[in-house]
DNA sequence: CCATTTCCAGTACAAACGTACTCAGCAAAC
DNA sequence: GTTTGCTGAGTACGTTTGTACTGGAAATGG
């Protein structure tokens, strides 16, 4: 179920990415809003945004003669999808696995470690850490 | 510095990972060895095979008429390659952001509580969580 | 009004991907 | 020894991706 749309290229999520901060836009305010690392053509930004609405991810209205778009699939759930993936492909889907990783991988910092901890008692208010 | 090969397809990724699970193999092994869910033609195994190798992510050795193949890259490598950009990409790099994400889109266990405590008493053997 | 700018719509086109077929050689099994 | 079967090598081919150009219409600035 939830039939999926398809998934989001880099050029295409760095895209959605610059119209999600914007809210609503037209093509040559994505343009100029497009960081300085992804700086790329007018008509390519306008291809990816045609390619992003057939995909499903926008919808646009049209002002005159031009072209207002805004997001159809918010980030967050963007987001939840494509860490569900790589939990899946990766870490069998347990979040501690992948945090395990993290963990081996390149270390936590104390500092990291404490704001972990209280997004933790945070979620778990039911069941705090004791101290 | 430590150029970068080229990124896994998602194709590529699934022989990659069989290939890990054997450690050496030659085509028709990781074909066979292919999950259910996964399964495809042994030419487009040998295919990506070859691609792999051409990307530096396999070496071969040849054993009589038959080519043996094995990572040259550590899935724990790739993996990090793959969460650090998805860090990156949508976290600002910071775990504690991913881990806020997951609370607030789709809640966390209390199991699941307890396991992240645990590591993060582990990777901070310094400073446990004091009782 | 005419030049310039700004859009949209369509087209382009090479590289990467997903997936597989063909062919020729060797090997094992009859 | 001829058929059957795996193997490597090469080729194929439609789709997706990255990136952009072209043409025409509308708006804007003199």
């Amino acid at each position: 179920m939830t039939r999926k749309r398809p998934r989001l290229s880099h050029g295409e999520l760095a895209v959605a990415r610059t119209l999600w901060s914007l809210g609503t836009a037209t093509v040559g305010q994505v343009h100029e809003a497009m960081p300085a690392t992804r700086q790329m053509d007018y008509t390519t930004v306008q291809t990816y945004i045609r390619r992003l609405e057939d995909k499903g991810y926008l919808k646009s209205r049209r002002e005159g003669r031009t072209k207002h778009y805004t997001a159809r699939v918010r980030p967050e759930t963007v987001i939840g999808e494509t860490v569900n993936e790589l939990m899946e492909q990766w870490f069998d889907g347990q979040l501690s696995r992948l945090v395990r990783h993290l963990v081996d991988e390149r270390g936590m910092a104390d500092e990291e470690i404490r704001q972990l901890r209280s997004i933790l008692d945070e979620a778990g208010q039911n069941h705090p850490t004791r101290y």
